[in-house]
RNA sequence: GCGCUCGUAGCUCAGCUGGAUAGAGCAUCGGACUUCGAAUCCGAGGGUCGGGAGUUCGAAUCUCUCCGAGCGCGCCA
């Protein structure tokens, strides 16, 4: 990192003290590595709690409490320990000096924007491939999920310091895209005057492919109706498919996401296109680099010809026992063994998508995420198994299954209709409830979770609105600021020397135990930004903001009946000041972690 | 039949990768507006963590086995 690595956070901080305590103990020989230091659950139990003595008790040959006593008897000098106390199988509790809390929050106001920032990264780099549709139609709410998800997990990495490359795999070679083309050419027709009539079964019947018809009627006449398919199919389908990802494009840059990359499968086969879409490098490839691809694995020993047993399910009426070109997955953890080439000699789509695999790791790659849809589940392991052949078992795939996304208002199933290409849109459902809405939603869950997604309930302006609670957080913090404002003058009047001021608040002052909590919570912040993006789960941050808003809320409501603890204190500049810093530090964490999932942070509700 | 993802309060969901007495919101009941924004807050009731067995100091979390739901199971992508 070359603006240096970010301040390491308290809880870090004390855990490696605590390592370095365990160590001391027990000489060099024990795992440290298993130690965890977090907030404990009962406040009674202090500020911090650790497991340093049960996890090390067995290899010490000690029992966990006689242990815990040896440990804290290092600790007891710490700096920033106040008071240890050992407790139920032996978890050494440590209460922190009153002091590390004011400087917790102080280090919120300096750091400002970069407070959380993570190191864990280290700077690696690490591939995120999301959405991947086919560019066959428009984009609905379900791979709206998938790529808000893929969005905000690509930002929470990059925040956690790892060096992140955001992929939309172009699903571009496959028969659908054909289907595509000749949807299209039949738009062209009718353009040029023809009676089409019904849309053929098999065709995509939608309206969006009448603007592709009209264009490709403006541009070439009638001069592709008097060719034969083979000719006019290629440009009929690069067009259609052009269109078509600009159409995704725009919908993806509507919820404010932006791939740095977007990779045609077809250029895989065919050697590179020109791809307008590419908004960062344009890898050059030569021709047919999944040939190459699988002439590689057999090298290694990973392909063979073969047979396979007929599969388990499904009708056998289609099934044909041949030998064919088979990638021993089986080798790797998967059931069967995989073809690479169908029956007619072209590539499966494994066959492409292992050489788009390969691409990732030829540029770099050590760590791949790939956001599916969970109808995709079956083909994970076949994945992870050619990931682990190509790289010889150095990298790491991890896939992120995103599950099925239930349209409802106000309770009811949204009614889609029966006739196919007519469904409800992500742009749609963008355009009735904004973009903060439909991400805080979609982040509001877990990825492997079935999501209720309701129109009416994310409009909504109350607490069972999360995403409403989190902003109204946000814009009560600015709404303090002005009131502040008003009746201080002398305070500050623009942000940046309101900050200045803030910043010399004596924090000392913050001594009721709401404010002592929320600076708390204030403090776990960069942790819970590491955990996250280890864990690969970005709704943790959302659940964060929702605590961390209710607990301003709280704070402020406290206020109520006890004016002494109103943020705002008539004749008390000093501890009106605090509590300001106090106020900041909340605003300034709940616009980060917003931030990261791509909702606005305003500063006023409407 | 096999594989994957799940099963936590009446409902919708968290649960910090094995920690202490399992938590929120909604719903129900009871409170708080002369107020820096009541678009909010405080309190109460509500649980065999699907069932059972195992692993160990300790299990909602890990293993096994049943039950139930969803998804998938050459030559679709």
């Amino acid at each position: 990192m070359t603006a240096g690595s970010p301040p390491s956070h308290l809880f870090a901080t004390m855990l490696a003290r605590v390592q370095t305590a365990a160590g001391a103990v027990l000489g060099s020989a024990a795992d440290l590595a298993r130690i965890v230091v977090e907030p404990p659950r009962d406040p009674a139990h202090g500020d911090m709690a650790t497991n340093a003595a049960m996890v090390l008790a067995k290899d010490a040959g000690l029992k966990p409490r006689d242990l815990a006593d040896k440990i804290a008897e290092a600790l007891r000098a710490d700096s920033l320990v106040e008071k240890i106390d050992i407790a139920g199988p032996g978890f050494i509790n440590l209460t922190l000096k009153a002091h590390v809390w004011g400087d917790a929050l102080r280090a919120v106001l300096e750091q400002g924007k970069q407070y959380g920032r993570g190191a864990i990264g280290a700077g690696a780099k690490i591939n995120v491939e999301y959405v991947s549709a086919n560019p066959t139609g428009p984009l609905h709410v379900g791979h709206g999920r998938g790529a808000v998800f893929g969005d905000a997990l690509a930002s929470l990495l990059a925040f956690a310091g790892y060096d992140v490359a955001r992929e939309y795999y172009i699903n571009d070679a496959g028969a659908q895209v054909d289907v595509l083309a000749r949807s299209a050419f039949l738009r062209y027709r009718e353009a040029l005057g023809e009676a089409i009539g019904e849309i053929p079964e098999g065709l995509y019947p939608g309206d969006y492919l009448k603007e592709c018809g009209e264009e490709l009627a403006k541009d070439y006449g009638d001069s592709l109706a008097k060719m034969p398919e083979d000719e006019w199919l290629p440009i009929v389908r690069l067009r259609a498919t052009d269109m078509m990802m600009a159409e995704i494009r725009n919908d993806l840059a509507s919820l404010r996401i932006v791939p740095n990359v977007f990779f045609s499968e077809r250029s895989l086969i065919e050697g590179e296109l020109p791809d307008p879409f590419a908004t960062e490098e344009a890898p050059v490839r030569p021709k047919d680099v999944v040939e190459t691809t699988i002439a590689q694995m057999r090298e290694l020993g990973h392909v063979y010809e073969g047979r396979l047993p007929p599969p388990k399910s499904g009708n056998l009426e289609d099934w044909e026992d041949r030998e064919q070109t088979l990638f021993r997955s089986t080798a790797f953890g998967d059931d069967v063994d995989r073809p690479l080439l169908k029956s007619d000699g072209s590539y499966t789509y494994f066959a492409t998508d292992i050489a788009y695999h390969k691409s990732k790791l030829d540029r770099g790659f050590l760590s791949l995420i790939d956001v599916w849809g969970a109808d995709h589940g079956g083909y994970i392991k076949r994945m992870k198994a050619a990931v682990s052949a190509l790289s010889g078992g150095k990298a790491d795939l991890d896939v992120k299954l995103v599950q099925l996304v239930r349209l409802l208002r106000a309770g009811e199933p949204v009614k889609m209709s029966k006739r196919a290409g007519d469904y409800v849109t992500l742009r749609e459902v963008v355009a009735e409830v904004g973009r903060s809405a439909v991400r805080f939603d979609m982040l509001y869950r877990k990825n492997d979770a079935v999501l209720d997604f309701d129109l009416a309930k994310v409009i909504e302006q109350s607490r069972e609105n999360p995403v409403f609670y989190v902003q109204y957080g946000h814009a009560r913090g600015h709404s303090i600021f002005r009131m502040a404002q008003a009746e201080m003058p002398a305070l500050a009047s623009e942000p940046a020397a309101r900050l200045e001021a803030l910043k010399m608040a004596n924090v000392g002052l913050l001594t009721d135990e709401g404010e002592l909590s929320i600076m708390r919570k204030l403090a776990l912040y960069p942790r819970l930004i590491e955990a996250a993006a280890v864990a690969h789960e970005p709704h943790r941050v959302a659940f964060y903001l929702y605590e961390l808003a209710s607990e301003f809320h709280g704070q402020w409501s406290r206020g109520k009946d006890s004016p002494h603890l109103r943020f705002i204190i008539q004749n008390d500049p000093e501890t009106t000041v605090a509590r300001l810093a106090l106020v900041q530090g909340i605003v300034t964490v709940l616009a980060s972690g917003l931030a990261l999932l791509g909702v606005d942070a305003p500063e006023e509700m409407r």
